[in-house]
DNA sequence: CACGATGTTAGTATTATACTAACATATTTA
DNA sequence: TAAATATGTTAGTATAATACTAACATCGTG
C-alpha cells in the first residue's frame, strides 16, 4: 500500500518543469526542457527515457505531456516539497533555505510520512514563499 | 560558512557503525563492516577508500578509527538523525517510519538547516526511541 | 606446516548523470 | 527554392557510486 515516488533528482526537477509548464498552457519540448535544466539535448533524452519507460511521460509531435500517473507523481511533489518547506519555515529556516532543502529530499519521503505531515501541519495550502515551486 | 557532510548514502551507513563501534570500544575491521552493511568485502574496501580520501577515516591494524573530521560527521550525523526524528515524532509518524525516513535524508540536509531546527525544536537530547542510531 | 580468517587486486556490471560530435529532420526566411 | 536555423536523435565516451566474483596474499594459531 506504501507509495514512494521512486524518482531520481534529474527526474525531480523534469516532473516539476514539465508540470508547472503544462498548467501555464505551455508544454515543453526536448530544447526547452534542456535549456531549463541547464543540461545538453542528449542529457535530457536520456532523462526523458527514464521517465518513459516509468510511465510517467509522454511524448508526442515534440510535446512532452504527463501520463495520470505523471500527474500524481506531480502531484506528490507538490504536497511533499510544500508540507517540507512548511516544517522548515515554522522552525525558523529561511524563505531561500527552505526551498533548497527541500529540493533536496521531497523526492526522497514516502508519500505516505508527506500525508501524515501534512495532516499534522493543518494542511496548509501554500508554501511560505508563495511562488511556484520549480525543478531547480 | 555552510557545512555540508557531503557523503553518500553508503558512506553514512559506513561511518554510523564505525563510530557507534568506536564508542562501545569494539573498533571495526573491514569483515565485520561488510557483515553489517552485507556488502562483499571489496565492497567495503571500495567505501573505505573514499571515506579515508575525504579525510573521514584511518586505518590501522587492520583496524578502522575515525579522523577528527571522521568523528565530527559521525556527531553531525547523529545530531541530524535526531532532530529529523524527532520532527517526525512529533507530527504523527511511528518510531518505526521516524527512524526509517530519517535514515534516508539525514546525510542530505546542511548542518545549519539542522542546528536551526535543533534549536528550535528545544534541542532534545535523545530520539523518541531511544535505541542507537544504526547504519541501516 | 597447514588451515582458516582476513584483506587485497583485478575484472566486470549497473544506474544515474553528463558531455561532444555528427547526423537527420523540420521550419523559416532571405 | 536554397540556405540557414532550430530541433531532435544516435553514437560514443566519461565519471561516480554501488556491488559482485574469482583469485591471490597475508597472518595467526593450532
Amino acid at each position: 500500500m506504501s507509495r514512494t515516488l521512486s524518482i531520481t533528482r534529474r527526474e525531480r526537477d523534469c516532473i516539476l518543469i514539465i508540470g508547472e509548464d503544462i498548467k501555464n498552457g505551455f508544454p515543453d519540448r526536448l530544447v526547452n526542457l534542456s535549456r531549463k535544466l541547464k543540461v545538453s539535448s542528449p542529457t535530457v533524452l536520456n532523462i526523458l527515457e527514464r521517465l518513459s519507460q516509468k510511465g510517467l511521460i509522454r511524448r508526442q509531435e515534440g510535446m512532452v505531456t504527463l501520463t495520470a500517473r505523471g500527474q500524481q507523481t506531480y502531484q506528490d511533489l507538490l504536497e511533499s516539497h510544500r508540507v517540507i518547506e512548511s516544517i522548515f519555515y515554522r522552525n525558523g529556516i529561511s524563505e531561500t533555505e527552505c526551498c533548497e532543502e527541500a529540493s533536496k529530499i521531497d523526492y526522497i519521503l514516502e508519500q505516505e510520512t508527506v500525508s501524515k505531515l501534512f495532516t499534522s501541519l493543518g494542511k496548509p495550502k501554500s508554501c511560505p514563499h508563495g511562488r511556484p515551486i520549480r525543478g531547480d
